[in-house]
DNA sequence: TATGGAACTGAAAAGCTTTTCGGAAAAGAG
DNA sequence: CTCTTTTCCGAAAAGCTTTTCAGTTCCATA
């Protein structure tokens, strides 16, 4: 059986509330009780109970992460900067992957309320009006990362994407690309999918290029689907020598599938990815892409989330991270 | 504030005991109260209190994961499948990163202790007495997955390196290879390391090619240290026409190296990796890998820890999951 | 040597749920 | 219609800690 505080203060003579005076306020204890205090502690190896706190500070310390997909390597790297936050602040991490399931996120998020988290991340893309509901009703506090809400207006942490393909599509054309191509995330299931878009959509206008507008595959979040999604746009599109691919998953897809085909990247066919993600500087080529600081992403988060557990509210709303341009291998002039 | 089980009781105009067992045993309920309960929980999103009743159970129905690399293809999988497990058997899993630090990885079990989970999941490698201490200190059930400790008997998961080792050289050398090398996982910090080792060196000297038996470099865990490693191996050893790497990453840092240096992969050298990764069937080349069952190895693993916590002991200590061969793109007859 | 104050300590309540135990009401039997 | 047996329900205790409140001890000062 686990010792109790009870079990402390027999050993050492003295009445609980001095074990846990010793725990909590030491310098308020008298040195002697407090030395044979701890000496119990340790022969005991006393861990106070974790539910009786709980149950008085009503706090757990704990945050819930919900995660789509914890084999993507983009929140892997996200979870880093999670933790190493939570270290730093004192607080568990308790990680759910929702494998983009709805009930199964719904469940979570029950299950979080049950445990009494103090506060929840959402990294799953879509905030839906079912989510939020639950999480109002539980009233659990909630920042969202690299996604956002505008309807629910939630904190939130992310990159500027419409930027941010800007200049990876800007990146290509200065290149000397005229016929450029785009493997998107649907718009229908994503957050990020749109301002994507729309930054392919004014980089190529803004440099007179809109012939290419409707040069624009859909995939869903998966490497094979990538993979089809290149196919489909290169047989309709053969002209194309450039690619803007919206995630570094999508860009080796897409890679895997010309090379089946025996398509150069970057001799034939240029490719730029998105995210950065670990993998993007081993592939065979190294990609270019637009990084993401995916770490500061989930360190931030888990900083913002504090912030709002602790004080009840947050400095900026709406926190937007550099992106930068990494150039790699995938890419060449025209 | 979070509604109680008083306040259900005197919306639904009866006792706490009445809620309580409606909540548990609902059929021990009148149904006119049952009904009026259920109402008012609906009303007021109640949700049990975890902390008051782990306090009463002794349960957090949380499961500890106690994982090297969250960075790691190899232990995301893992937790897919482990957490599948956890939603199956209704636990809640609390993953932490211990970056292969010490230090982190002792606090990590202070603070499960603390936070009273049922069990431990320990993937992090090599069990040290201080972790094995520490851990029947605070007589925490605990199962290793992917690794084992010969030292503590814990119940364990894995395969069976040596002889998935056996295979991939085997395998090479039905191929027609004569001249396999190996980059291995440092004896000094890894488990796998010192089993994989001995099926590399037991395969090449059933097939008497004992001249291979040196040619074996280092790695520590990483890409980039396999990229090293490789170099090391083949400015010592030229004549090599094919290579065993003991992970998949260090098969992609292998062949990242080749690439870099021209040299044609599976064409000039042939690689076998090992672990089978999402990515492996990604990567250009597409690798052949000695497959681990991951999702399983995870899934198992919480459904013996599972086991362990609620029988007290375990049917197998040790249970060994079957590898396979995938033979992809990046191998080749000599 | 008394007295005021500081320093320290213990008893008890609160926090929320489950469960045991005893009692009341309802149903069935004679 | 009375007595026995179920069925159902509420009061209270237990589980472990923190914190408030009310002392007690001890030292310094008058």
């Amino acid at each position: 059986m686990k010792p109790t505080i009870h079990d402390v203060a027999r050993r050492a003579g003295v009445s609980i509330s001095t074990v846990s005076r010793v725990m909590n306020t030491p310098q308020m204890v008298g040195k002697s009780k407090r030395l044979r205090v701890l000496e119990a502690i340790e022969a005991l190896k006393y861990q106070p109970n974790a539910f009786a706190r709980g149950l008085i500070y009503k706090k757990s310390f704990t945050l819930g992460l919900l995660i789509p997909d914890i084999e993507s390597m983009y929140y892997a790297g996200m979870i880093r900067g999670m933790q190493d936050a939570c270290i730093k602040l004192g607080y568990s991490l308790m990680i759910c992957n929702t494998d983009r399931n709805k009930e199964r996120l719904l469940a979570y998020i029950d299950n979080f309320h049950e445990k009494q988290v103090d506060g929840i991340v959402f990294a799953s893309d879509a905030m839906l009006p079912e989510y939020y509901r639950k999480l109002t009703d539980c009233k659990i506090p909630t920042v969202l990362v690299s996604t956002h809400s505008e309807e629910y207006s939630l904190p939130c942490i992310e990159i500027d994407d419409e930027a941010a393909s800007y200049d990876a599509v800007k990146f290509l054309i200065g290149l000397g690309h005229r016929d450029i191509g785009m493997i998107g995330f649907r718009h229908d299931n994503s957050i990020s999918g749109p301002p994507r878009y729309a930054g392919f959509i004014r980089a190529i206008t803004e440099f007179g290029l809109p012939d290419n507008t409707s040069k624009v595959s859909y995939a869903n979040y998966r490497f094979n689907h990538a993979y089809a999604a290149t196919h489909d746009l290169l047989t309709s599109y053969p002209e194309l020598t450039a690619l803007f691919c919206v995630s570094d998953e999508f860009a080796m897809g897409a890679i895997s599938y010309l090379k089946d085909r025996n398509i150069l990247v970057p001799g034939q066919i240029s490719i730029i990815g998105f995210d950065n993600v670990r993998m993007a500087g081993m592939f065979i080529p190294k990609l270019t892409t637009v990084a993401q600081p995916i770490y500061q992403l989930g360190y931030r988060a888990a900083e913002k989330l504090h912030e709002l557990i602790t004080t009840g509210r947050v400095e900026i709303r709406r926190e937007i991270l550099e992106h930068q341009l990494m150039i790699r291998e995938s890419t060449r002039e025209r």
